[in-house]
DNA sequence: CGGTTACATGAAAGCGGTTGCAGGAGGCGC
DNA sequence: GCGCCTCCTGCAACCGCTTTCATGTAACCG
């Protein structure tokens, strides 16, 4: 395999300078017609490309993104990564991922990757900072947006969905439709990671009961994300003689272990009980479940342009963007039979 | 904010040169243990972080694998990608992404990645070359190696699923189970990125069929690929009054629609009619469909593996691995009900 | 005590681009 | 014919790190 071209074998063929191999090639307007077409003839001729290393170290420049993610542990991963995928597509960067998936990981990739000399620009997505990181991560010389985080990002650019509201939206949601007995499924409100959406979708949840005078504490569950846990939890909870009438789930995933539980014990959704989710991934669809949307790929595309936007020039004070949940109605929710639960 | 220390000011403020510097901080055994405590010192203090660029121009080495996948919104390859990030955490590459949804990025990518001064190694996922790139491909300095692309890498490294023997598997399991009218739903063969998994497995299909005296040929529908399309594509064929009993779609995706189709048309699953998919993604745990499950974690574990083991040194002929399918049975196929099918 | 040897370190030459600055070649006005 | 301006182009420095090669020093040997 020969050796690959280098700028130097382009002028010296072509008969000029790298200087002028160099501008002819990144389109100065200093360089004449004939020389520039020349030159990228040459270029053509040896198969020339330039090193990006070289290229990056010269300009100073990374022209990389990063993506520090908790990965597809989480279903909506993909689908914002492909938002922002979306939005990096046309530019410069390329993008660089970095799964999360352990606390260690985490913690070094905080560590490591806000540097000048490693990226251009830092995405987080879902990973509220730790404490520990939270001055260095707003002193930091390289921009970093913040997506799905709100914890500890308070005076960073960030782009946030409104996980009270959407609470709230799911919640009042089961209560138009006439349900009193309302259950939540959710994580446990601590955890490693330092999610709040669970916290913040109960928030919701509890707002709207109390609100129509309802008590929010009498059915809740709380334990590990995943849906078999749900399935369990929600077991448990359904078996209650004085049982909800409408579940609504932290997150799909969950809600798809309340909809497991719910025809283990034979209760026919949504004519014995109302389920909702929350995120809309896209097994929402064809299992028909009813949740709250909160529009993952825009949120990693308007993530990305943001920090494009900071990349290019920082801005005082830190851009935020919420982006607004909304209730998408299908097949698991249903006005509360009579003559079967109280008041 | 201070401007990067680099190594220089480390060596300056330890007294000592910058070659001794890059000795200390790269663990070389030829210098000194207190002149490397005390550069590790100085370094620590002065917050210095190497430039990866000029390390990266320095070594000959880009440290970085790219990924070029396709759909990366489709539930296969996030897993897949998954499975290449596990191999390659521990390595010293990042992971770098390229998202292909159209020919013309494809081909780009095809163009313009598989440069040593772009990538150590590039891992193409799903995206059998194009006639004019595979020579090119096969002389590349750069390793490449291909996941699930049959076609076209002969004589390149990759990592194959057999989709002949999966759809053999998925069509002799319901055969086994006494059906004898077998429908198969899948991609129009013909399609722009020439994935040619559905005609594989309708391949296997047609074996399985052959093999016992059937016509392999009397329900057969093919379409564009997508929920959506398939639940058209088997709403027709299972009104047809001699309607097959089973139906292997070339996809989860695509059995998903079945499902919705035979919902539509009042048919129970599985006593009115089994169904099976391809890929065993997430849904079909909770759908509880039964599907013939392709490893897609591992094959993208082996992939990466393999690209590492190519970097270091290539291996003639090219290595390939082969991962079996295996049925994996749920809630969506049962016996054919008696009394109602041909023979 | 001179000669090897082993060990540590530094000077400097890259890696392959970009770019500030100087200078040459024409073209123009007078 | 001369000075000046405009266009192009080349020289060389620089980006920040790695690594070869040479050198200096201390330890070891007979």
């Amino acid at each position: 395999m020969a050796k690959r071209a280098t700028i130097r074998d382009v002028a010296l063929r072509a008969g000029v300078s790298q200087a002028t191999v160099s501008r002819a090639l990144n389109g100065s307007p200093l360089v004449n017609e004939a020389t520039k077409r020349r030159v990228t003839a040459v270029a053509e001729e040896l198969d020339f490309a330039p090193s990006l290393s070289a290229r990056r170290l010269s300009l100073g420049k990374t022209q990389t993104v990063s993506v520090v993610v908790s990965f597809l542990t989480r279903p909506q991963a993909a689908e914002r990564l492909r938002g922002i995928d979306a939005a990096l597509a046309d530019s410069e960067f390329d993008l660089v991922i970095y799964n999360v998936e352990t606390v260690e990981k985490r913690n070094h990739y905080f560590q490591s990757l806000p540097l000048r000399q490693r990226t251009d620009g830092l995405l987080i997505v879902s990973l509220p900072p730790p404490d520990q990181d939270v001055r260095r991560l707003e002193q930091s010389d390289v921009p970093i947006v913040f997506i799905d985080a709100r914890e500890n990002t308070t005076n960073l650019p960030r782009v946030l969905g409104d996980d009270v509201a959407g609470g709230e939206l799911a919640t009042q949601h089961l209560l138009d439709l006439g349900h009193r007995r309302i259950g939540f499924v959710g994580d446990a409100f601590s955890n490693p990671f330092a999610f709040t959406s669970s916290r913040d979708r109960f928030e919701g949840y509890k707002r709207a009961l109390v609100a129509s005078g309802l008590d929010p504490e009498a059915h809740v569950a709380l334990g590990a994300h995943g849906r078999y846990e749900a399935r369990d939890l929600s077991a448990r909870m359904l078996s209650d003689p004085d049982r909800p009438t409408a579940v609504f789930a932290a997150s799909d995933t969950q809600a798809l272990g309340v909809l497991a539980a719910a025809q283990d014990l034979g209760l026919h959704v949504p004519d014995d009980l109302s389920v909702v989710g929350y995120d809309d991934i896209e097994a929402c669809d064809f299992v028909g479940l009813t949740t709250v949307r909160q529009h993952l790929f825009e949120s990693g595309r308007q993530g990305a342009q943001m920090l494009i936007t900071e990349i290019n020039e920082r801005a005082v004070p830190p851009p935020e963007v919420v982006i607004h949940p909304e209730i998408v109605r299908r097949r698991t929710t249903a006005p509360r039979k009579e003559g079967r639960g109280q008041k």
